[in-house]
DNA sequence: GCTGCAAATGAGAATGATTTTCTTATAGCT
DNA sequence: AGCTATAAGAAAATCATTCTCATTTGCAGC
């Protein structure tokens, strides 16, 4: 509870500046986000915020994300199926992999790979500005003391 | 046009195979693809071959889209608008760079970035199915001798 | 070359996520 | 408490994409 005060603190401070609102229901999303432990989409922020204050609507949600993401409270992403998902951005960077038969997604991150993106695009000319960089994969079995390979 | 029609027929041998047929309109949209050198998307498809058969409706080209995905003739992408965009698929796979100014398309390959994503799977201990990675990059100015820094 | 029919097309309606509009409510200053 | 610009709620609008359904067309067999 009080690391999501913090950030619902901070926020607030951060739209004070920007000469904008703290409102109940940017409190309540905040809240809601910050105790999020997934990435939400959009529909999933709505129907959790909506449990605490059933006259929340979605168009809300929506626009509360915009100012949150324009003041880098949360970040973006869309993975394969199009639909944005929205997670807190008081962490470090990672990118995230995407368990293909359970979608479950979970975050890495690795500075090898930060660098190498960084060279590649220098090779072709180019600051690296961002990335966007997901990886789908399939649980392998735990590895076997003496295996036999299955087909 | 040599290198399209081999692509063409190929395709059609690949319906065949799979009971469809070659229409008018997939041989169109397959020439349309094959000689596209950048990424368009389904209305950028659709006007291109619209100007050679006025008949075709924007409904047959994302018919065709899928059929062509799902037998591996073309590749579906979708950048941070996410408007899918399509490419043909016969050459080796390959990663996108975004000029962030322009919104030009460049491809790279790095069999390092591939070997190193497989690891990173590997050790979250998940096997590697697909990837995307899309760097987002400013044009760097060349650079000079004995450049100062600028700001 | 004709027939039959399953597959494909065209046109437009439907969908679903997201954005916008417009009217009413309210945060935050005085 | 009163003012006013910002925000919210509700519903309509948007936009890419998919679906429906009536009509057309490949193509296999005659």
């Amino acid at each position: 509870m009080t690391e999501t005060d913090r950030r619902i603190a901070v926020f607030e401070s951060q739209l004070k500046g920007a000469g904008l609102r703290m409102t109940q229901q940017r409190r309540l999303i905040l809240r809601v986000l910050a105790e999020a432990d997934d990435h939400p989409d959009a529909k999933g922020i709505f129907t959790r915020a909506f449990a605490h204050d059933p006259t929340l609507s979605l168009s809300t949600v929506y626009r509360t994300m915009k100012v949150l993401e324009s003041q880098g409270a949360i970040e973006r992403h869309a993975f394969e199926d199009g639909i944005s998902r929205y997670e807190h951005a008081d962490q470090e960077h990672h990118d995230h992999l995407i368990d293909v038969d359970s979608g479950e997604v979970i975050e890495f991150s690795s500075d090898a790979i930060e660098e190498l993106q960084r060279r590649i695009a220098a090779e072709l000319g180019y600051e690296l500005v961002r990335h966007r960089l997901e990886l789908y994969g399939r649980k392998k079995p735990p590895a076997r003391r003496s295996g036999k390979k299955k087909s």
